[in-house]
DNA sequence: TATATTTGTTCAAACGATTGACCAAAATTA
DNA sequence: TAATTTTGGTCAATCGTTTGAACAAATATA
């Protein structure tokens, strides 16, 4: 039952008496078969259940119409929701996304970087783990020849298109609005400053701080992986300071979710007392209490148009073309936990 | 500079002055291949850069090494979770997984299904979307001879390995529970009766009720999506009954989470006056406040076993041994939510 | 020493689809 | 009617690897 074999243009071609490659060149709408063969064509490959081999086709045309994606962790709505709009534009095109998670993990995004160039891909889109300050297995992936976009993570160092969100302005939007609901201390459970985008949100925090002409405190900013639990504990490092920051502003949303559970625990009124904002706009912000205000990275636009870039990109064979930047404009959603007035 | 060609087995056989064949066998350790020979195509393979042609390969082989996996939707910590855990056993045996996601829609389902045979997938390792009642697609994947696993929601029309919890037992713990805390009119927001797992948790709802001679009441069994909204329109429902329950039982966190705030939102006290309990252990079910009771489904084990099981259906050419059955013990995670004792 | 076996490799045919060169028949043009 | 173009296909090579058959040389056995 399990045995049947497939059946092959060659099974097509022996019932029509024609040739394979007669019925390649049917398939395929070339202009030289006549109407009445293509046709006939059509119905026994109906008929017979044909299924052309991807593998062979991939073979012959030096093309998988496979296109690899990395991202750091699916249990992120972000990242999730990023690859379900990029296969949706990539589908149309034709190609098939094998998708794999780095786990945040330097080792498995190479592993992964590997297997994927191993199995052929046309081109491979990605955002860095959040551990890899080596972009050496990126670059490798650049000098084979194969395209690499990379979005919302991604480093200088790798000459690659980019789509992310403004990570500068993002900070800014955040700290300018704290500073309006008159918030004076404003603390930062920031990412590790080695990555890009953390880094932006660094300084975003600070010009937004010095535009205001408010003081820049070193200990208020606290370099983080931005887990639930390491947001609980640079929180506790906060509250500890003989000086308390009247705002918290984490840039992952699960930092801000842990920090939100210590003020709570140490029954600290948010935002009255202490005002808290995260970044990504993760489902579970909008239902805590209070609902934390966040960042919209616009996971659909970003998507999207990383998977148009690639398409683009595989149709100027011809290549060249400068490296694609694309940064979108943030939007701050503004919940219950920084709305003082 | 992205034109270099790649090498292949016939770049190292020139150099070393052999045939490709030869160098072929050393490469996949022919016993017939003498060491000298072998090392000095591994040096060379090496000095070249060479990257074995996947679809070559899998073309002459017949076997792709590419698995394809359809779940729901990724974010679900459950799913996600599934997800990596199979992709770390599956690649320890050499293969590569094509993720897909059917957004609990049957025409996305069927798309990927396509897709995913179109690829030449060694295998398929699977999740009903919940939308799906037509099991034909998945039917076809065995005919085409192609192994299919299923996990966590399945039917019995599709005639494949399974691996889950069990879902009746998850119920009864459930409701044993809240008959423990003292509830007596126990509502239950169940998921589609036409999927098997939310079929076999109505059962062990009514079943556990049974047992301790409680009343079944219809009005405190409603159907769901299971969606946060769902679940608030269903509390809500709830609420307006003459006699309201003392525990609502949602077959999905999600649902869980709405009850909640619709509860919150009314000043009931959780669980004092009703007490909640959800069903998959999403991470938020620990951060709200109440925190949810919830059932762990063993996300790690499925992903594993489902892995395993895959391999042993490649393993197995032969055939035709019976279909694999694993029912998990579900775990009952007691928080606060149900905490009336 | 003659014969049988083992060892190490080459040969050639696949796997299934694609594609440019080529060719006969039909249709068009002169 | 002869010459030219168009139409509708066939032929054969190719993509990169794999694999059983074949074979010569080296080694073991009788």
């Amino acid at each position: 039952m399990s045995k049947q074999k497939k059946t092959t243009i060659k099974d097509i071609a022996n019932v029509l008496n024609i040739t394979p490659s007669a019925v390649s060149k049917a398939l395929n709408n070339h202009p030289r078969i006549s109407q009445k063969t293509r046709d006939a064509v059509i119905q026994v490959a109906k008929n017979l259940n044909y299924q052309p081999n991807r593998l062979a086709s991939a073979l012959r045309k030096g093309k998988s119409n496979l296109v690899g994606v990395i991202i750091p962790r699916t249990n992120s709505i972000f990242f999730s929701n990023v690859v379900q709009h990029m296969e949706e534009v990539l589908n149309l095109s034709g190609y098939n996304v094998i998708m794999t998670q780095s786990n945040e993990s330097y080792t498995k995004e190479c592993t992964n970087i590997e297997a994927l160039l191993d199995t052929q891909v046309d081109g491979i889109i990605a955002s860095l783990a959040n551990e890899t300050t080596n972009f050496e297995s990126y670059n490798k992936i650049i000098n084979n020849g194969v395209p690499l976009i990379m979005f919302d993570r991604s480093d200088y160092e790798i000459d690659a298109d980019y789509i992310g969100i403004d990570d500068v302005r993002s900070s800014q939007l955040i700290v300018n609005h704290l500073i309006t609901q008159g918030c004076k201390r404003i603390a930062h459970i920031a990412g590790y400053s080695h990555t890009r985008i953390y880094k932006n949100r660094i300084k975003g925090y600070i010009d937004s701080l010095e535009q205001h002409q408010m003081e820049i405190n070193e200990d208020l900013i606290l370099e983080s992986n931005l887990s639930l639990n390491d947001g609980r504990e640079k929180m506790q490092q906060l509250l500890q300071l003989e000086e308390r920051p009247d705002a918290v502003y984490a840039a992952g949303d699960y930092a801000a979710l842990g920090a939100l559970q210590i003020l709570k625990e140490h029954n600290i009124k948010v935002p009255e007392e202490i005002a808290v904002v995260g970044f990504s706009n993760e489902p579970f912000t909008a239902l805590t209490s209070p609902s934390i205000t966040t960042i919209n990275q616009h996971s659909e636009q970003i998507g999207k148009l990383a998977a148009k870039a690639f398409i683009q990109r595989m149709d100027e064979q011809n290549s060249d073309s400068n490296v694609t930047n694309i940064i979108l404009e943030p939007e701050l959603i503004i919940r219950e936990s920084s709305k003082r007035i």
